[in-house]
Formats: structure tokens, sequence, C-alpha cells
RNA sequence: GUGGGCGUAGCCGAGAGGUUUAAGGCGCCAGGUUGUGGCCCUGGAGAUCGAGGGUUCGAAUCCCUCCGCUCACCCCA
């Protein structure tokens, strides 16, 4: 038996409304704020994204999608939105149009990883980008909407983390001055680590090991390296944070997994504790463009993994719409009574009512069983008696009254009955 | 990549070497006389017991390998 390949997964009829919810709350949300909707092919040159997210990441080492077409050509799956937008940025000389430029995104990425809660080697973002700018009060403005997306549904108490990294400048001091740290330490820190000191020393403060946490918490802070443009930057943003009354812990050991990160990076993730998957998360990227050959040019980002809300989702108490059922069934006895109601059913969807009818041959006991089991409110049943009256009896499945109405008026009466859309 | 738990019909799930030609429930289909659903009753379809190999007279049940699911680590959304 073929199933869907690991860490894949259909989304299936009954799922639907969960993804529809959440889909219309992202584009809403960005409706708001001037984001306007972009989307990009599912594979990319696979050297957008070792040279965006870089050389050394987990996700370019081990977990891209890698693959080669009949033109020999290298291609990759996009593991992430952000480096596609800044390309799409590029390629179309968005720094022509009014800066920042806003998009949004609600696309698919693969990464090759181990399957498990809330992560899956294909799964569902959705992002936002605004490049062009370097104002802190931007980044306050991308915080505050990543915090009214998740405010809009219940996902529980979240907490936004808040961290700056630094930008090209302050970084390699801030770098040498956690390496220092850590081999003057007395203390090993954990195999992992060690091998982090090396290729990626940022990572060394996210390390989840007991005796590791004590190392990183007595590590030097970047925020305390910056240099002073970055420092005033961070400063700005967390006033404006403040003017949005928005609540924020900076958290000295946030870091990302992207080396495109510069200055404000943050997590939005659960405040119960024990919860380890973050939410979602962005930060600000000021070298990416120039990194992708285009001219200096800021941005910052934020992505948020659908399966995630979906999952918090399922535990809250967020009310849903209800599920879309078409309005009426026509049921049907007898060959001449059922062309009348495929005739029928057709003229209804042509005048914008959702009709189901008969196929094959059955009772009519069993066709009202599956209105019933489809949850469709109405019935119109023909038969001999109505096929020479010229009506159709209208059966209302919930109060089980029905009544005949003339054939050429059920649309009509149907409309009035329809709960209004 | 590492470790734990698990794999019996679409779903839930009994079953622990031999009356298993594998229970039961949900769901699906059909019927309970002649044109009516939701309750009840009856019947039916649907399983190479995750795959392959081995032990045995005999394996869904024991052993090995692989695959998959799941949770955690790593990493991240």
């Amino acid at each position: 038996m073929l199933k869907a390949p690991r860490g894949t997964s259909d989304i299936l009829p009954e799922e639907q409304h969960y993804w529809q919810f959440v889909e219309r709350k992202a584009a809403a949300l960005c409706q708001l704020y001037g984001y306007e909707r972009i989307e990009t092919p599912v594979f990319e040159d696979a050297a957008l994204f070792s040279r965006s997210m870089g050389d050394g990441t987990d996700i370019v080492d081990k977990e891209m999608y890698l693959f080669k077409d009949r033109g020999n050509n290298a291609l990759a799956l996009r593991p992430e939105g952000t480096a596609p937008v800044c390309r799409a940025y590029l390629e179309h000389g968005m720094h022509n149009r009014p800066q920042p430029v806003k998009l949004y995104y609600l696309i698919t990425a693969f990464r090759y990883e181990r399957p498990q809660a809330g992560r899956y080697r294909q799964h569902h973002q959705f992002g936002f980008e605004a490049i062009g700018s370097d104002d802190p009060a931007l980044d306050a403005e991308v915080m505050e909407m990543a915090w009214q997306f998740y405010g809009s549904m219940d996902m529980g108490e979240l907490s936004l983390l808040i961290n700056s990294i630094g930008c090209r400048q302050c970084r390699p001091d801030y770098v040498q001055a956690l390496r220092g740290y850590y081999s003057g330490l007395s203390a090993q820190p954990c195999p992992d680590c060690q091998v982090r000191l090396k290729h990626n020393p940022l990572r060394l403060l996210d390390c989840k090991d007991q005796s590791c946490q004590s190392l990183a918490e007595g590590a030097p802070r970047s925020a305390d390296h910056l240099c002073p443009a970055c420092a005033a930057h961070f400063q700005a943003v967390q006033a404006y944070l403040d003017l949005l009354e928005l609540s924020f812990q900076v958290n000295h050991r946030l870091v990302r997994g992207l080396d495109y990160y510069t200055r404000t990076v943050f997590e939005v993730q659960p405040a119960a504790e024990g919860a380890q998957s973050t939410l979602g998360g962005g930060g600000r990227y000021d070298g990416l463009i120039e990194e992708l050959g285009g001219r200096p040019t800021p941005g910052i980002g934020f992505a948020t993994g659908l399966e995630r809300i979906i999952l918090n989702l399922k535990q809250g108490t967020t009310p849903l719409p209800p599920p879309e059922r078409p309005l009426v069934y026509i049921a049907a006895i007898g060959p001449e009574a059922k062309r009348q109601a495929v005739r029928l059913a057709s003229r209804l969807r042509r005048s914008s009512l959702p009709a189901l009818t008969i196929y094959g041959e059955r009772s009519l006991k069993a066709q009202l069983k599956q209105v019933h089991s489809l949850g469709i409110p109405y019935a119109a049943i023909i038969g001999e008696e109505e096929l020479k009256g010229g009506t159709v009896l209208l059966r209302d499945m919930v109060n089980s009254e029905q009544k005949p109405v003339p054939l050429e008026s059920l649309p009509h009466h149907l409309r009035t009955l329809a709960p209004q859309a």
C-alpha cells in the first residue's frame, strides 16, 4: 500500500475549516498592515538558500531537499520563505516601489528532518517581510503584527522574546568574546557545544543541556557588545514596543538558526513551561539583499508554522465557523423522477444554490439517510405524485415537516430558507 | 543522525504458538412489504494480522532485518 511520504500528510476535508480559518486570519491581518501577497516557486536555485541562510547551518547542511533536474540544474525545495521573497524583490526591481515593500506569503516549506509533534518534512508557513527600511518602529510593528495574529485566535498564554545579535560590524567582536569565554572555562560544555564553539558559536547560548544552561547564563551577552548604532537601534525598538504597549522579555540567549539575521531577533513561544516548540519567529536581515547581489537594503520579517497553530487551535476554545454544507438534496423515486432530479439539481446550481442529488438507484429511505448523515438541511423529494402535479415535496430535515412546492418556485423558496452567506 | 513506545479491515480495538475458515464496536451497503432520515433489529461487503526472512508439525502470536507511525533529543516553523 502506497502512503504519503514520511513527514508529509494529507489535509482531509474535515480538516479544511481549520486551515481556511487560519489563512483568512492571516490575509485579514496583512490587509490591516498593508502587506500584499506574493507567491514564489516551490523550488529555487539551491545556491539561493546556501548563500542566504549560510553554509554551516543545519538547514543548509543536512535538511535541504536537493535535486538536479534533467537540465542538470542544482535545485532545492524551499526550506523557508524569506530568501525567495528577497530574490523576487531583486529580480523585479522592487526597490523602485515605495519603500518599505511589504509582502506576505502562505507557503509549503520542506526540510528533511525526523518528524515529531509540530514538525514535518513538508509544512506550511505564514510569513511576512518588510524590505527597505531599518526604522526600529518597523521592527516593533512587525512584532505587534505577529502578536495580533496569535491574539486573533486562542493560542493560550504566549510570550514575546527579543534580543539583538548585532550587525556585521559588531558581531565578530561579540563572537570573539563568546569564544574567549568558553575556551577560558574550566568546565567542559557538552560534546554538541564543543562542535558549536567551532562552527556556530551563537548556538552555544540556546543549548538545552542542563550543564550548558548555567554556562550559557554566565556567557557574555550580545546586547552588551553592540556597536553604538546597533545599541541605539535596540533601545529604540524596545521604546517602540513600550509605546505600543506590547509586553516582551529581552532574552540574551535568544539566537536564531539562520546566518542572515542581524540586529533584532524575536520569537513567540507558549508561556507554558516545558513547551518546546516555538510558534513563530523572525528578525531583521539587513545584509541579506546585498548578499544576494543587490544594493545594501535592510529588511525584517516573521514566519510561523500553520501546523503548530492548528495544533494549538484544536486544544483551545476558538469558535470556528461551521463547515459549509449543500442546502438541499434532490431525492427521486423511479427513473423518470431521477431525470427530473438531475435537471432540477442543475438548475439550482446554475442559480447559485448548492444542491446534491441521487446517483445510481437507491431507495428513498437510503437517500434520506444520506441526507441526514451529510447534514443537509433540506430534501426535495420527487415521486410519481410530484411528477404529475409539477411539484416537489420539500422536507425540512430538522423539524421533519414537509409540504409540496411548485417546481418552478423551488429556487425562490430555497433562497428564503438559505442561511444568509 | 540518536534514543523510547507502537504497527490486527476506512476508524477504534480483542487476540499472547494449535477449535482463528482472526472477536466486537463505529462507519459503509442492503433489508425489516408497497414513497421518508435520526432509535431499534437482521444480513452483507471489507484484513495477503506493516514488509521480508527464520524457528516450529503448526505463528497475528517467538526470533532477526527492513519500513512506517509516534514521542523526545538535535534543529526549527
